[in-house]
DNA sequence: TGAATGACAGATATTGAAATCTGTCATTCA
DNA sequence: TGAATGACAGATTTCAATATCTGTCATTCA
């Protein structure tokens, strides 16, 4: 296991293997620096510390998971349409994620946690490619006029129920996907361009 | 502290002393009944479990925190109105409890997590709530024609970001007030009546 | 006679001593 | 001479012995 030279790309991939491998409570420096063959000092000559390679090690994890999603958003399919399916996508990966590998998902959940700004500024890079949509649907004449950025953060927010694996416990409930699609269906709906007449309340006769 | 008989309602002050002054991990029903002056023995001739009794201190709380908003779901508010004052307050209550007495919060967060069906039901109550409002909002013509128990679950879904506590370490942070209201403006868009005449992407000429 | 007790078994939590880990750095190695 | 080492101090975790707690029930009390 010491081949080539130390590079802080062998020691994240070591470093991935051991978390997978130990779980997030177990996995140590010595540890990785045993899967490489070397001593856990000389990680250190690449990586500040602890924290520092694992939020490393989370930061590939989410760029990876991402990149279906940003296919998604650069794609020509109309907006609305488009928007829907980026929204399903990211539940879809989230619940694969979760259900289908929970103790991977333990695993993510705890650097997550711990993460400084990582996650924020994940979310940030989601809520970009959410407004890129919003603002070619504006464009195109799909969607009301709207502050992209700001309706983003709306509809992020909106699906958090859906995407935030903290809420993960409700994911395989019976009507979860008939809740999403209504939920799609009502934000949609909200996006849409205003009557061409405003309407009042109680119209008279 | 032996007055007059033991009843269900003495035992579950004492309960809700205890937890509050040793937490949710420290309280134990040794505790309570030594706060009553009784042996434990006696307490579980009026509740089956310690589970049981904490469940019971849960769904009080539950209902003590439901009851302003009951008040308002029955106003006579118009139902757009309603409905906004109704989310606000939903948001305050949670905000208040969560922010203004954390260890409270942290207990009553213990709780919930143990409960078996109090939560379920408690979100069943809060929608209905909800749904009451969207069905007078139909009848009046403010809210397009809509299934209101599917409407107000997605509703519930959708301000989850804002009212579920597990999310509350976003709460304090800036913008939060105006994404919030983003989300309101977006939702009461999609509740409102459709326009006129139905529209198409790119309209011709 | 029905409510309360307290001793008990098995489950759970606490505690403190021992082991391991993180991060540093003077020294070694190629 | 720059990368790697390994011994070290202080922080954190583990583990097993000990104590406490939950839930039951035969017995006592009023």
């Amino acid at each position: 296991m010491n081949d080539s030279v130390l590079t802080p790309e062998r020691i994240l991939a070591a470093a991935e293997d051991v978390l997978r491998r130990y779980g997030p409570g177990k996995a140590t420096v010595v540890d990785v620096a045993q899967a490489l063959g070397v001593s856990h000092g000389s990680v250190y000559r690449h990586f500040a510390s602890k924290a520092a390679l694992r939020e490393a090690v989370l930061q590939g994890w989410l760029a990876r998971s991402m990149a279906p999603l940003q296919a998604i958003a650069n794609s020509r399919t109309p907006p609305p349409a488009r928007l829907r399916q980026w929204f399903t996508a990211l539940r879809q990966t989230k619940r694969d994620n979760v259900l289908g590998d929970p103790e991977l998902f333990a695993t993510y959940s705890a650097l997550a946690a711990e993460a400084g700004d990582a996650i924020a500024e994940h979310k940030a890079r989601m809520q970009q490619q959410i407004a890129s949509i919003l603002a070619a649907g504006v464009a195109s004449g799909d969607f009301r006029p709207l502050d992209p950025p700001a309706a983003a953060r709306a509809l992020f927010d909106a699906t958090a129920r859906f995407h935030y694996p903290g809420l993960s416990h409700l994911w395989d409930q019976p009507g979860e996907d008939a809740a999403f699609t209504q939920l799609l269906d009502l934000l949609l709906a909200g996006l849409a361009p205003a009557p061409a007449a405003p309407r009042r309340r109680k119209p008279a006769r």
